[in-house]
DNA sequence: AGGAAATTCTGTCCTAGGCAAACTTGCCAC
DNA sequence: GTGGCAAGTTTGCCTAGGACAGAATTTCCT
């Protein structure tokens, strides 16, 4: 092993562009194509390389998309232009002036992380689901600061395994929690069985996790998958689990017909009387919500859907 | 919902049947065009139409080759051959005489998963834990039953999300497990700082739970990364982290040559002063150790590794 | 037998063109 | 203006073979 071979390649695949970006190989060869962009370069057989910065370009319009731009329009802006036209509708001013104190606070996790101190970041994590509880602990300080976290990432501020120490601190502070969630007698009235897990395309664990102690919380009964079920597996799971709501977490890198086509099937495959519940940041959920699926925009209503559920499900 | 027209389209576009499948658009196509299956119609338009029955055989297909089949050579044969070459794999799991007592034990476990009982199934292993203690519950419970359930899926015994259920279930006990592990006083004399991940191809985390457990219990300081960093990354974090060792889970499904290629590149990006330390099922390790990397074969050798590890740093 | 070399198999990437569905624009009547 | 409809644009997915690298398998040689 080389010194001077770089310790990343500076360029990628096609494939990791898709995963990284959300936009299908099909969609990037045809932007080059028509637009001129992405231009990447050609390894010593002819397939495309993607230099970093491109792949930045890209996953920047993908955001921009999300909030309803068209490809079109803006590819032609320079970068700097773009990360404006992001930041300017981006969460930091409408969330600074809410709550002071409080975004002062998810920021300094952010500072924790970037100077690695991990254990004193638990320490304060662990303080702060103390003081506010788990409830108002996962909607209000993990679910933000996975926003920001995630934007960090996409920005290139944080390290891959930076955001790896991230998400391992959450999720044992949140399984811990969890599993200190008292289990309610033996009544199962009005207790929902609930399915969770993701699609296959989705390695982000942490909305399943979070979902799951607001859930649990709620005293729904919850079982989880894990991450990255096939559809099948899904229908087979709530199947012989008997549940009463299968719920998905879906992130916003995901391809948003692929969302829609995957909730379409599900729906098609599941017996009418299983709900889906389908939360998380990805934006065609709320854009256009699909058919006799509940789509659960922000943690805050989790309360309230199960709420309405046992209203529904109540004997009369 | 009309009850006359089929609730779903007798014949379903490509699009559905790659996300029914888990085959990509290209390789169905291809498949196609090679060994005459699939054989989908054509709509108005010119797009292949699939017939269900040919779905259902596709994802035969599919479960075959995950069980280690090629496609050339099944392809050709009618549904009923291979529906009875994936269940004739189903017989449970045949390693029958090896423990009699303890075997009869786990064997329950699988029956538990494939019956569904996930709560009874984890009060079965925390009852275990407590009674045998977590170095034994790792070493002779958890470890052989990864390997049985492995086995059992390599079988087609399990579906999906099964797995999925069992991964969850252990993943569970596990880390509540980890977070009693008491944390000795304020020395850290002869406490290596251990970073714990995997590679990007291999998307298994048990390895790295029961490694972060055995190695919590011997003193070990555990950083763990969880799943899949890359390589530049898992640099990176040691550095920073000033860690003492690299330990890296390898299941049996990675391709030996990029096990190997890995570590030697991790070897010679990390300083010689931080000990790699490879473990797992994968064969490869044993087989053709690679160099300046310590295999843990069985995790039975962690406790001896850090002894000797203890022994090699401690002050003079 | 065990390991290296040759061969077959297989998935992914390439080109370039066509069309439907979604979105925008232009036009006209009220 | 403004509501409604038609014409025009944009955009993503699909089609067709062809090509090749990397994995799996077989052959060959020690």
């Amino acid at each position: 092993m080389n010194d001077r071979t770089p310790p990343t390649p500076i360029t990628v695949s096609i494939a990791a562009v898709e995963r990284d970006t959300g936009l299908s190989k099909d969609t990037l060869r045809v932007w080059e194509r028509r637009y001129g962009f992405p231009q990447p370069g050609r390894d010593a057989f002819g397939e495309r390389t993607y230099p970093l910065d491109q792949v930045d370009k890209l996953r920047i319009i993908k955001r921009l998309m999300d909030q309803g731009h068209r490809p079109g329009k803006i590819i032609g802006f320079p970068v700097e232009h773009l990360q404006q036209m992001a930041e300017s509708t981006t969460a930091a001013p409408a969330r600074a002036s809410e709550q002071s104190d409080s975004y002062e606070d998810l920021q300094s996790y952010l500072d924790l992380i970037k100077q690695h101190r991990v254990e004193e970041m638990r320490r304060q994590l662990s303080q702060s689901l103390l003081r506010v509880g788990l409830s108002r602990f996962v909607i209000e300080i993990v679910a933000p600061l996975n926003e920001m976290v995630g934007d960090a990432w996409t920005r290139g501020y944080f390290e891959i395994f930076e955001e790896h120490l991230y998400t391992e601190s959450i999720q044992v502070i949140l399984r811990n929690a969890i599993n200190t969630i008292p289990h309610p007698g033996n009544t199962h009235e009005g207790r929902p069985r609930i399915l969770l897990t993701t699609f296959p395309q989705e390695p982000h664990g942490l909305g399943v996790l979070m979902a799951e102690a607001l859930f649990s919380l709620e005293g729904g009964r919850c079982i989880s998958l894990g991450v990255q079920t096939p559809i099948w597996d899904i229908v087979l799971a709530a199947t012989t689990q008997k549940v009463d709501i299968v719920a998905l977490s879906f992130s916003s890198s995901l391809n948003a017909n692929h969302v829609l086509d995957g909730l379409a099937e599900l729906r098609a495959k599941l017996p009418a009387s299983t709900e889906i519940w389908a939360g998380g940041s990805c934006p065609v959920l709320y854009r256009r919500p699909p058919k006799d699926v509940r789509t659960l925009r922000g943690l805050e209503s989790v309360a309230q859907a199960i709420g309405e559920w046992r209203v529904a499900h109540s004997l009369p």
